[in-house]
DNA sequence: ATACGAACGTA
DNA sequence: CGTACGTTCGTATG
């Protein structure tokens, strides 16, 4: 602990210097490792951040202020135009962070203040004075050493040292110790040497040391003046020579300390942060991990009393033998449910259940103690669609209440669910970011005594799950409003919430896998990783870590001496495509055998990862993820099975090893072709486009030979992979560079192909402009069944933020109505199957393509009722085509 | 132990 | 200087 005796009772004024200290972290921070993915600088504001709350932390301050410099025109520019003229002109890198660091102190709750013509030092000493005056210990965090004319018994200066990190605890003693005079002659030292940094240029040959001499000799700096004479030596005939330097020195470093400001120290107490506000802005500045804990302790070290409390709850445990009569007194209006358990990988365990009613009152069910009774009236009320339900994140739960036995009917609403199409952006929806976040409650019981519950004994298990059952009921009342505001009602009743049981089953079916094939394809790539490792080692004639981007930086640039690739943010890249250039352009073996290892580890490392997953009936179960794709795709995890290699043969093999099941006849795999680009000739309703699919031939080559302006047949090859890749890329908001990076043109003539591709589809050209312009006006991107995305960055000034937001909003509206229709169908796949009674059952889903085990006998009837429900699921001015293919495994099943 | 960036797999 | 994801590894932090 620092030394910071004082009496407890004594007020203690934290005065920061908010334009010296961002300005030094700037400088100390490399901006290269501080910067957002949306290209904002943020090491000034870290740095900043980071000495502010170290000081909070250590010094508890119990008022605080930070002044910043209003505009370099103060009174000390009027009186010396030179003044701070040598100072580089202020980097906009710099420039732009002031803002957001104003912004993070506003969340803070903390104040800044400006004085038109003055400087922070000016506020500072203005306060100072005042709050010395006041009785308050002043401390100054500041990077100016002017402000050391402040220091006194009662006031501090904290002076960063070397970086951000350490602070200099500047008192009486230490500035006489270092410097020879006392603080308050501080300035009349600095007037005789000078400030660089100011363009005050001080007596040539007059450092600290003679400075110091002198102004004990002649006791302070006036009679330096005034008996200038008496001043010997080369440096006394300097000082006779720059008196008026240094006069003028003096009246400029003199702070003022009797500005009118709005504000006494008394205005500045501490008041609690905007908890939700700076957390939201921690995310934008993308403050994570260590930071981000510091300030969470620092600023709300218990509670956070700007939201309006926690949950009141008056409840019970349900005890044996009661559940019957408990369930039938829930009714029929919906109830929270909270299932307290565990799941994952098609499989679950509940081990209890909190209930929540509208009237108030709340329940606890430990499964544990259930009589038989108990289980058969439980397995009713949860089957019964008669008695909606509620939960949070329905999808594991209900895994874990499928594998209990029982089913799930009646989910009335998911707050999670609800949460997510609001505002698809979020990084997270658990369910006490959602309190906060739509109800600005914590999730907690309110404080004070347990008098409104009915506990025997307390029982934290039970409480806890009643409170979430409450919040989670809470909860669906606002978030049902704002959904239906943001027009998104249908979609989650129509769409995600039918879906949620066609994933459920999905995961718990999982796919079946050869694992001796995976084996041996593991043994295999294996020895072909350290062949190519062998190989790579050869050339350079010693043992790397090829996996290491450092290691192999030194190699190739510094030992070969190959030409830098492109820059990131820690060195050269040495990915793929860098490799094949520098492949091209040296033809340096090392590069071939890297390259190889990279592919063969990566196929073994896949391979590894899938056999670490198959469950004990052999098969792998994924989680696909409702919550996570701001655009409205399904994500799929541990393991991810939307990401199988099938580029190359070699990692397409990996396919062989997904396999039918027994008890099953074959794989299906059915995927619509082209979807994204079905959709945009639907939304832009480009005549041509629409042709163009309606004549039934190979895409890209009848948009080619449009492009071109030849007949289809006269399309080669070249032609064809240009246009193909610009009809790929429209959706994306590809550019020139990145059109001619992929194809490997010039950029003249990408532009030149993006151009003559707009001539010719230009419905094309205005719908992607009007997409745009219409997500500018509304603030968000909307698909085909009316899902939405919100995009702020549209509007932000910073020019690269609003680029990536223009391609997010092209994007969105494409990649998510392709994702609503291929959930359309997938319901409506399920649904025939159930009506048919067929059971073959769907497997996996990747984004456009959908795989299912067929049931002996019903190759034929599923393969055409995937074809009629899935061309069926939206209804555009172009068919959706579907082509599908069967096999063995999800290899030979490829079309 | 944890957290992040680089790299790379898919649509 | 093309959108949307998830996983792994190496490396830098604590």
């Amino acid at each position: 602990m620092p030394d910071t005796a004082s009496s407890p009772d004594r007020p203690r004024l934290l005065l920061l210097d908010g334009h010296s200290l961002a300005y030094r972290a700037f400088f100390a921070l490399p901006v290269e490792n501080f910067s957002t993915v949306t290209g904002q600088h943020t090491n000034a504001v870290y740095g900043f951040t980071s000495m502010l709350v170290n000081v909070l932390r250590d010094e508890q301050p119990t008022h605080i202020a930070v002044a910043f410099d209003k505009s370099r025109k103060t009174f000390r520019l009027a009186e010396y135009p030179e003044y701070k003229a040598k100072r580089n002109k202020t980097p906009d890198e710099f420039s732009s962070q002031l803002s957001l660091l104003q912004q993070l102190l506003d969340t803070f709750r903390i104040q800044h203040l400006v004085y038109e013509g003055y400087e922070a030092d000016d506020i500072i000493a203005t306060l100072t004075t005042q709050g010395l005056a006041a009785g308050y210990e002043v401390l100054i965090l500041t990077g100016d050493r002017d402000s050391l004319q402040l220091v006194t018994e009662s006031s501090t200066v904290l002076y960063p040292m070397r970086g951000v990190s350490e602070l200099a605890r500047m008192t009486p003693e230490s500035v006489e110790a270092k410097y020879a005079v006392p603080p308050h002659r501080y300035p009349e030292l600095a007037a005789l040497v000078g400030e660089d940094s100011d363009n005050l240029p001080g007596i040539p040959g007059v450092g600290p040391k003679t400075a110091a001499k002198w102004i004990a000799t002649y006791d302070g700096l006036d009679n330096v003046i005034n008996r200038a004479d008496e001043v010997g030596g080369k440096a006394g005939e300097n000082l006779r020579a720059h008196l008026d330097d240094v006069i003028r020195n003096r009246r400029l470093n003199r702070l003022v300390t009797d500005l009118s400001l709005e504000v006494a120290p008394g205005d500045l107490g501490r008041v609690e942060w905007d908890r939700q506000a700076a957390l939201a802005l921690l995310d934008e500045l993308e403050f994570r991990g260590e930071l981000r804990t510091r300030i969470m302790d620092t600023l709300a070290p218990e509670e956070e009393p700007e939201t309006e409390g926690g949950f009141e709850l008056a409840g019970e445990s349900v005890a044996a033998g009661g559940l019957a009569a408990f369930l039938s007194g829930l009714g029929t209006d919906p109830v929270g449910l909270h299932v307290k358990g565990s799941w994952g990988s098609g499989t679950g365990r509940v081990d209890g259940l909190g209930f929540a009613q509208g009237d108030g009152r709340a329940a606890y069910v430990d499964i544990a103690g259930l009589t038989q009774d108990d289980d058969a009236a439980l397995a009713d009320w949860l089957a019964d669609a008669g008695r909606p339900k509620i939960i949070h994140d329905a999808n594991g739960p209900l895994l874990a209440i499928g594998a209990h036995g029982w089913t799930l009917a009646g989910l009335a609403t998911d707050t999670a669910m609800m949460a997510y199409l609001v505002a698809p952006d979020q990084r997270t929806y658990a369910l006490a970011d959602l309190t906060l976040r739509h109800l600005k409650r914590e999730l907690k019981q309110d404080s004070g005594d347990d008098q409104g519950m009915l506990f025997e004994e307390s029982d934290a298990i039970a409480e806890t799950a009643m409170l979430h059952a409450r919040a989670v009921l809470d909860l669906s009342t606002t978030l049902q409003a704002e959904l239906a505001d943001r027009g998104g009602t249908e979609l989650l009743d129509q769409i995600e919430l039918p879906l949620v049981d066609v994933l459920v089953g999905m995961e718990r079916v999982g796919i079946a896998v050869d694992s001796e094939l995976l084996a041996g394809f593991e043994s295999e790539f294996g020895d072909s990783v350290r062949e190519a490792a062998a190989d790579a080692y050869e050339v350079i004639g010693k043992e790397i870590n090829l996996g290491s981007p450092k290691q192999l930086q030194v190699v190739l640039f510094d030992e070969l001496d190959m030409p830098k690739t492109k820059r990131t943010k820690t060195g050269y890249t040495t990915d793929a495509d860098a490799l094949a250039d520098l492949f091209e352009k040296t033809e340096h073996p090392f590069l071939a055998h890297l390259l190889r290892h990279r592919d063969v580890s990566r196929l073994r490392q896949t391979v590894e990862g899938l056999l670490k997953t198959v469950a004990e009936d052999g098969r792998i179960h994924t989680t696909f993820n409702q919550l996570i794709a701001a655009t409205g795709r399904l994500s799929s995890t541990e393991p991810n099975l939307q990401n199988i290699p099938v580029r190359t043969e070699e990692g397409r093999r990996i396919r062989q090893a997904f396999v039918v099941g027994s008890g099953y006849e074959t794989l299906l795999t059915a995927d619509y072709s082209q979807i994204e680009m079905r959709i945009m000739a639907h939304l832009s309703e480009d005549a041509g486009l629409i042709e163009a699919f309606n004549s039934g031939r190979d895409f890209h080559q009848v948009t080619a030979a449009r492009v071109f302006g030849v007949e289809p047949t006269e399309v080669n090859t070249e032609m064809r992979a240009k246009i193909k890749a610009m009809n790929y890329g429209l959706a994306y908001g590809l550019s020139a560079f990145g059109l001619s990076q992929q194809l490997k043109i010039d950029t003249g003539e990408a532009k030149g192909l993006m151009d003559e591709y707009f001539e010719t589809f230009g419905g094309i050209r205005d719908y992607l402009a009007g997409v745009v312009d219409e997500a500018r006006r509304t603030g968000f991107t909307e698909t085909i069944m009316g899902r939405r995305r919100y995009l702020p960055d549209l509007t932000s000034d910073n020019r690269q933020r609003r680029d990536t937001a223009e391609r997010m909003a092209l994007n969105a509206p494409i990649q998510g109505s392709a994702a609503d229709i291929i959930k359309v169908a997938m319901l409506n796949v399920d649904r025939a199957l159930r009506e048919n009674q067929m059971s073959s059952r769907m497997l996996l889903q990747v984004h456009d393509e959908l795989v299912f085990e067929v049931a002996a006998g019903e190759r034929a009837a599923l393969e055409a009722l995937v074809r009629e429900q899935m061309a069926a699921a939206a209804d555009l001015t172009v068919p959706l085509d579907v082509s599908v293919g069967t096999g063995g495994s999800w290899h030979e099943a490829a079309h």
